[in-house]
RNA sequence: GGCCCGUUCGUCUAGUGGUCAGGACGUCAGGUUUUCAUCCUGGUAACAGCAGUUCGAUUCUGCUACGGGCUACCA
């Protein structure tokens, strides 16, 4: 293939959504695999709905995602002049012409025809009105729009679909559709077939929502003498309901995604697999093996349902594995990237915070979780709160009466306790002393493990006590008796 | 209503005219010297239906059903 050029057009009347990442990335895909180039191009004709910020936010999104694009930022609110000139040609060679019918109107039309169950047509009223009729009336103040006139003699447009193979369509279903609302706003099919023809876009890839549209951009091309691109329609994103992904029903902003703690890369992993997988059994790809081993011919015809659980699943896999400075480095710059809230999480040491971090990277799958399994890290250890019922575990054969003997075992190997500090020779002592004492695995550690965490679920016992280091140990063991104690005191309170 | 597109486990999907229809996520069970997570092992679960072609169809053809998209002076 030969001077590959894909387009990326959104249009910023909103926050980046899913879908125009998919479709972007695709397009992406097929450019860097062949080496074609793609353009960035603003569909902000809308002057009502199109938003400066909403651009800003599209640009940096796919940027942030690793979405990048040659040459600068197209506009088409730029270009106006050249779709006038373009618009002019059709209405000089007649392939266009103004229609005075007003909106009210057709919308009544419309709803007439709803009504009676049947397909809404233009009638075509002003479709012979004469280029000087028309300049009267519009003297008059009349206000017109500007219809393209569907060619004559009705027949079927074949269109190449590198996703669905051959297409075709027949002109008699098409309306003479309005291509501009005046000389200065064309609307979106008139600067699609304008902007692709010039800038020599060779592949069109697209969601399938766009298939209707497809004829009527190749009548405005063939009009025009223009070549025809190749198509390929991808399938949506759906919602679980298998409707149309959308934000009624989906979380669909790529901001919220980044905010969560979703990583670029699991994001990117994610999009590419909807509607898209090799014939091998790898799922995990970077930006740079999708490059390598995408092809539209492996594109899916069935739309996706965005399934939040598996993009979770793939976001803690590249969570885990990142080296724990990377770790560190994107909560920084997501969760704690105020200055109140590193300070908190500094307040007892960069190492200590480091190694907290290394005890839940494992198990965290989107770093916005981050703060709550940090949370009794950084909690004071006298004053230390939580449910004395935590001590309570079956399985573990402890209730607030035993846990009190537990946790004084505890208390006593750790006060007698000579050795190195760490996890491994904590073990070895407890484990040993625990065998001594007749006492099982479990009777001990558990609630030693919730006297240091004050949770449910947390890190090792071992691990804990490493990180807490012996003084705050014992100060959060003492802690976890008082509490023992209180619940044993309202216990006879409330029996009595 | 019209036009167009689609249909393999709950979800993302692989795959072939003859396969025990494969993998991943989820889920369930077990293990990792008894929390959770991680990791490992195993289990569960699908070719929408009906005809036709064929020795044989999940695979090819047709029809039906179901789902979806579009049907703007939005993109």
């Amino acid at each position: 293939m030969e001077n590959i050029v894909v387009r990326i057009p959104p249009s910023p009347t909103g926050l980046l959504h899913l879908g125009t990442v998919r479709t972007a990335l695709y397009n992406y895909l097929f450019a860097k695999k062949y080496g074609g180039k793609i353009i960035l191009r603003m569909e902000d004709t809308d002057r009502e709905r199109s938003v400066k910020e909403y651009e800003t936010d599209i640009i940096e999104g796919l940027q942030k995602l690793g979405i990048s694009w040659d040459n600068g930022v197209i506009r088409q609110s730029e270009r106006t002049e050249i779709y006038k000139k373009h618009l002019q040609q059709l209405l000089e060679e007649k392939k266009a012409y103004f229609c005075f019918c007003t909106h009210e109107e057709l919308e009544m039309l419309r709803d007439q025809a709803q009504q009676e169950k049947r397909a809404f047509r233009y009638p075509e009223t002003c479709r012979h009105i004469s280029t000087e009729e028309a300049k009267i009336r519009q003297e008059k103040g009349e206000k017109s729009v500007i219809r393209f006139r569907i060619p004559d003699p009705v027949r079927d447009i074949f269109f190449t679909d590198l996703v669905r193979g051959s297409v075709k369509i027949s002109t008699k279903e098409l309306d003479d559709f309005v291509i501009a609302k005046d000389l200065e706003t064309p609307l979106y099919n008139f600067c699609v077939v304008v902007d692709d023809a010039e800038m020599q876009v060779s592949h069109v890839i697209r969601g399938e929502d766009h298939i209707s549209n497809t004829p009527k951009q190749i009548l405005l091309l063939e009009a025009f003498g223009w070549n025809i691109p190749v198509y390929a329609h991808l399938p949506l994103i759906l919602n679980a309901d298998k409707s149309k992904l959308s934000k009624r029903k989906n979380k669909v902003s790529v901001d919220d995604y980044l905010q969560e703690g979703f990583l670029p890369e699991a994001l990117i992993n994610f999009l590419a697999l909807l509607g898209w997988n090799t014939q091998d059994e790898e799922e995990i790809f970077s930006l740079a093996d999708l490059v390598e081993k995408f092809s539209l011919e492996r594109v899916h015809k069935g739309g996706a349902v965005f399934d939040m659980e598996k993009l979770l699943w793939l976001n803690g896999y590249y969570i885990r594995q990142k080296s724990l400075e990377e770790f560190e480095q994107c909560v920084m710059n997501s969760v704690f990237s105020q200055t109140k809230e590193r300070e908190n999480v500094l307040k007892y040491g960069n190492d200590f915070f480091k190694k907290a971090l290394s005890l839940i990277q494992e198990r965290t799958k989107k770093l916005s979780e981050v703060p709550e399994f940090l949370r009794f890290f950084f909690e004071e250890d006298t004053s230390f709160s939580y449910s004395s019922d935590l001590y309570i575990h079956k399985k573990m054969g402890t209730d607030i009466h035993s846990a009190q003997e537990s946790l004084h075992f505890s208390l006593q190997v750790l006060q007698n306790y000579e050795g190195e500090y760490i996890a491994d020779s904590l073990k070895n002592v407890f484990m040993e002393r625990i065998l001594e004492s007749g006492f099982k695995n479990g009777f001990v550690l558990y609630p030693l493990r919730v006297a240091l965490s004050g949770e449910e679920f947390s890190p090792g016992t071992f691990e804990l006590l490493e990180i807490f280091g012996k003084e705050r140990s014992i100060k959060r063991i003492t802690r976890g008796l008082e509490i023992l104690q209180q619940a044993v005191f309202s216990l006879k309170n409330t029996e009595n």
